[in-house]
DNA sequence: TGGGGTTAT
DNA sequence: ATAACCC
């Protein structure tokens, strides 16, 4: 009973999506390795992922869609939908046609400017920032939130009570219980520690399991390692781009990246801080599937100065600049198709102060987010639990 | 499929 | 600097 970790049900999906994006998850308890380090050996880390985004935040800014069968459109997609049009059968990335037929009453709102939706996004990760500076983006709909120390504190301050009292929500994990789903089929097979499954021949495994489990839990076993839930921060890029059925000349994409700068140059306003690359992305008609090329270069220093002053010549100089990566990447001499254009500007740094003195010490954004581990800078490398 | 975003190479 | 992969 002594280190007890918390969670609510595990859906494997949320490890595996970890593991996924690099980020070394691990959904299973590991007596053969844990660490007798501190006097807590498990981590608590819970997965907040946001149910249909879009149309919450459609429903909220419009009441009278709560009621209402609603689904979000861009372009000939509808990307997602509330529960309301869910019963009737819409699903989400069903083409309009195909939803409307299922739905004839569904109701549909325009999705394709994301600045509300950015917005209530970076909302909800700074109201998770109020319990921990532990959070982790995955999109605009998922936040990862590292309650270990937290935990760790609650339950020193119900230790000098009665721990009994305390009254234990979701599974608990610890050397005694592995409650997890995939783990009972594992016990079936005499698997009962990750080093066994680690061991455990992939073959047999595969057979019992499927062989798209037997993979994905095998690997969940290597763990890779234990990396921590990693603050995001501020977004490390700005995009903004459009897709269409057509684009064959070098006129008419002129004009589209122009759209896209304005938008990107008033988002970059706001920010405060200075892109120092720019990046356009084509995607051909002609790629059949996920397929985008890109060009990218540095933008030069005398338009990163002028960039949030309102000054005409930044926009003329950057559509240049970009229009020279536009036919880097399309032969304008010969016919072209594209689908989608995009402009992306990256790397971004904080304002130079112009004098260098005592303070520039203060104004120097510094990487200290390694404070956060404190003394609990040991290597938790026991348990990973999240939903 | 949209309109984004980050990480790996 | 570009591709690959995430939602």
């Amino acid at each position: 009973m002594r280190n007890p970790l918390w969670s609510r049900p595990t859906r494997g999906r949320l490890a595996a999506r970890r593991v996924r994006q690099g980020l070394r998850a691990f959904s299973l308890a590991v007596p053969d390795q844990a660490v007798p380090t501190g006097n807590i050996s498990s981590r608590v880390i819970v997965h907040v992922d946001l149910d249909c985004f879009y149309a919450q935040v459609e429903m909220i800014s419009n009441p009278e869609l709560k009621n209402k069968p609603l689904g979000v459109q861009q372009k000939s997609l509808v990307i997602t939908c509330n529960y309301e049009a869910r019963k009737l059968g819409v699903k989400k990335c069903m083409k309009v046609r195909d939803a409307k037929e299922k739905c004839p009453k569904l109701v549909l709102v325009n999705g394709e400017d994301l600045t509300r939706y950015r917005e209530m996004s970076y909302k909800v990760t700074e109201l998770l920032g109020e319990f921990t500076p532990l959070v982790e983006r995955l999109g605009f709909d998922e936040n990862f939130v590292d309650l270990t120390q937290i935990v760790e504190k609650r339950l020193q301050q119900l230790q000098s009570d009665d721990l009994s009292a305390v009254t234990m929500s979701g599974h608990v994990y610890n050397n005694q219980c592995i409650g997890y789903k995939t783990a009972k089929c594992l016990e079936a097979l005499g698997i009962h520690t990750v080093h066994e499954l680690q061991t455990f021949s992939s073959k047999i495994l595969e057979e019992e399991l499927g062989i798209s489990l037997a993979q994905h839990i095998k690997k969940l076993s290597f763990g890779e390692d234990n990396s921590s839930v990693i603050p995001s921060g501020q977004p490390q890029s700005f995009s903004e781009e459009e897709s269409f059925k057509k684009c064959s000349s070098e006129v008419e994409a002129k004009k589209k990246i122009e759209e896209l700068l304005a938008l990107l140059l008033h988002r970059v306003c706001q920010d405060g801080r200075k892109p120092h690359t720019v990046r356009l992305s084509i995607r051909r008609s002609s790629s059949k599937y996920y397929n985008r090329e890109s060009r990218q270069c540095p933008i030069p220093s005398h338009v990163i100065q002028k960039l949030g002053t309102g000054n005409c010549d930044v926009m003329t100089s950057l559509v240049n600049i970009l229009m020279k990566l536009f036919r880097n990447m399309v032969n304008v001499k010969m016919p072209f198709h594209l689908t989608l254009l995009s402009v992306c500007f990256c790397n971004l740094k904080a304002l130079n102060r112009a004098k260098k003195g005592p303070m520039d010490y203060y104004l120097t954004p510094s990487s200290s987010t390694t404070s956060h581990s404190g003394k609990h800078s040991f290597k938790m490398k026991d348990t990973y639990v999240e939903d």
